[in-house]
DNA sequence: CTGATGCAACTAGTATGGCAGTTGGTTAGG
DNA sequence: CCTAACCAACTGCCATACTAGTTGCATCAG
């Protein structure tokens, strides 16, 4: 907890200073963890998440409340705060929560058709992706993969949807962070878009939907490979 | 905000103990909101839940940050928090999500099939339902809907979607209550139960999701009577 | 009488201080 | 040397105090 303090203070200087100070902390927070700035099993002490922000320690417990509730640490009480190990269980319920809305939102998507304008976003967020695979721009393409998702949802009008899908994604982008600098399938992920795009412009709905299921189980396909590769980022499992 | 003192008191006394404060504040003001005891466009004053409850400004805000994050009140920076008027449009987003996880849940239930315990819990839980519809008490009638539902999320091992779908059901329940004492279809409902349970048993994965589906509609019907009858419970829609 | 302006009484946001419970090392006893 | 009891140093939880921003009413000018 010190090497990192710099780190820290790269997303704290990132975020809009007039927002108030538990929201910055929050998304600062949220961020290291996916990130895997900070470690599963890492231990935050309110006073000196405090300290290192040069702020109180009341905003810090909001952000923290936030954090519990999307599973990402756990506060036992008079003990400590802890980032919460990745647990194959919660990721592949995750995944089943992903899969449902998201394979929701494609056949909404397929059925009634986008509106023109968010065909167009959705193409360009493609041509961008195709642009990354030349380049190698792997972090790029990954926050666009966010916005194709993104998009889609907001398409079908389901902003609530996203919302949740938002963050259930957590859990998912530790997995994906871990598994960096691994050589990641992007060529793959790129096609599975495609076909979920142009499944929903021929209004194919259990293709799309088909298409969406493939795409969200390939990310965790090296799931039980990174977890003997590291086993102290996953939490210990009853045999 | 005086009369209504003694209901949220004698919820207080309700919650156990020795939980923390914070979280007893967030199951009273969230039961308080969800049963119309706490009307729409209602203030909250921090302040004033503090005095209510004997209790200070800081466990209060915590639980109000959990609320927010609900969408049940909304807070507005050194203006105040409300209780958020129920909007059509999160409701019907809150169906939409909530009909991805369940269809889901239930598909999985039939295709892999639930365990003996599961199966007897759930038949009981219908027997139950069947005694509610002859005395007429409705009040556990919809309580023994909730672990209807719960308890098909567990049986297929799913905690995570039955989390996001007691968030979403908050929407719902505000609907629900807001239309007691109207005679609602109850009997309709337990028929419905019945139809996911028998389809599930023999293994019809799109007959129970579409039983489901049915029966997750069934209490949104009411839902633009509702809106010419008590416009004031609703958020003011764009034309 | 109508309008704008300024002040007082709110609000939520942040900072700080004191509390009880847990923990791990240390010390005293076997 | 080993074990058990104790104590100091943490932890998160709650209460209180203070700050900054908003709002509406009262007051005063036109």
């Amino acid at each position: 907890m010190d090497y990192m303090d710099t780190t820290l203070q790269n997303l704290w200087k990132e975020t809009t200073a007039t927002d108030p100070v538990s929201q910055r902390l929050y998304q600062v927070l949220r961020e290291a963890i996916i990130r895997m700035i900070l470690l599963p099993g890492t231990m935050l002490s309110e006073k000196e998440i405090a300290e290192t922000f040069a702020v109180s320690r009341q905003p810090v417990r909001e952000a923290l409340v936030r954090l519990s509730e999307l599973g990402l640490i756990e506060v036992r009480p008079q003990r400590g705060t802890f980032v919460l190990k990745i647990s194959k269980k919660m990721v592949l319920e995750a995944r089943f929560v992903r899969e449902a809305i998201e394979m929701a939102v494609v056949k909404l998507a397929a059925s009634k058709g986008l509106a023109p304008k968010t065909l167009d976003n959705l193409h360009e967020l493609l041509e961008c992706q195709q642009r990354c695979l030349t380049t190698g721009d792997s972090d790029r393409f990954y926050r666009l993969d966010e916005d194709f998702h993104h998009t889609l949802a907001l398409g079908v009008h389901q902003q609530s949807a996203w919302k949740v899908v938002k963050g259930v994604r957590a859990q998912f982008d530790r997995v994906r962070y871990l598994s960096i600098p691994d050589s990641s399938p992007t060529h793959k992920l790129y096609e599975q878009h495609v076909e979920i795009l142009t499944a929903i412009e021929r209004k194919d709905e259990q293709g799309a939907s088909q298409a969406m299921q493939s795409h969200l189980r390939e990310v965790l396909i090296s799931l039980p490979e990174l977890m003997e590769r590291k086993p102290n980022m996953f939490e210990d499992e009853p045999i």
